[in-house]
DNA sequence: CCGCATTAGTTGTCATGACAACTAAGTCGT
DNA sequence: ACGACTTAGTTGTCATGACAACTAATGCGG
């Protein structure tokens, strides 16, 4: 009723588009991964950085920002990882409150099976989907917005940068 | 281990990025919106999608498919707003198999409540972010992957294009 | 070196989403 | 006009995420 009109058309549009693809991209995501490997996508998130971190190993708190994700639930993942025999948790003797992660050889070939499709998945449903040139703007727009969801700059993708400086890194998708 | 090395290092920030604002954008606004209005994103949606549809009313199917959910997601949640009296159903009289969905007046009243801040929250976090230029480079990246993600085009931002058409009407937020 | 604030994780509760099973109404072929 | 098929929607079950409350270890000021 209130004749205030928010969006521009085109705001509206792209913002809408967005939403939509924020709603169905994690669903697709955890389709396939449930579906082939009975992973969460957040699992495979979580298992993949652990494979690519030194020593396949990082500790609750960085993992949980490297998957943007909050601890709690990073921790209830954890132990059903664990349970599946993925990974292994155990104390960090430096700081005893704290807790290391680390890939198990299990999780490792899981993680073998399971990228090929995942990859595929990603490649169909969306890189595919770019024109040349959408890449980098992509790549360009979605840090702009990172900088605002998360301004201190905690979580992965926003450090995604650091992922540049390593290119040769046997980086896991 | 093995060497495939499935994405290039473009591909992979683009990617990390795009995933992480999927996580954290739907966290985001939830968690602004319930704060404020005790209203989740979705239902949000719901009801902004009916507030501009011609007699604020809509079938069960079609609202469904503008607010991108199955359709099971879509009756337990217009079962809950009818419970909060912000919405209600009735039977479609052509269809007897069909539900017609209208959004109250008490639902418009707390949309009228929830659209100043929920629009200041998509501004900060998302379109204020954008460069000049972005904006369309959004519109048309999120096109080309729900293209795929929803070949079909059954889902709303899709038929956005639509929403374009009318540029006059009352379109919520 | 003692107590208070902070940091690291875990656990419990509750709401929400996906999926499957089910009911009911319309449609189509013969 | 009758039985098979399809469409519309609802409901139940289960897993997952958010949030709050809790425990435990560290660190810091006096």
């Amino acid at each position: 009723m209130t004749a205030t009109q928010p969006f521009s058309s085109a705001e509206a549009t792209a913002w809408a588009r967005l939403v939509a693809v924020s709603e169905l991209l994690p669903t697709m995501l955890d389709a396939q991964l449930q579906r082939d490997v009975e992973l969460t996508h957040f699992e495979y998130l979580v298992l993949s950085v652990l494979a690519s971190s030194p020593d396949r190993t990082s500790r609750m708190t960085r993992l949980a920002s490297q998957t943007n994700a909050t601890l709690p639930r990073l921790s209830h993942v954890a132990r059903r990882l664990e349970e599946k025999g993925l990974l292994a948790r155990f104390p960090c003797p430096q700081d005893k409150r704290a807790t290391n992660a680390r890939i198990t050889d299990e999780g490792l070939a899981v993680l073998d099976r399971a990228a090929p499709g995942h990859v595929a998945t990603v490649r169909s449903n969306v890189l595919d989907a770019l024109a040349p040139g959408e890449l980098d703007q992509l790549a360009a727009i979605t840090a702009s917005i990172l900088s605002k969801l998360d301004p201190e700059g905690r979580l992965s993708a926003t450090q995604c940068d650091a992922a540049k400086d390593r290119p040769e890194a046997s980086a896991r998708p």
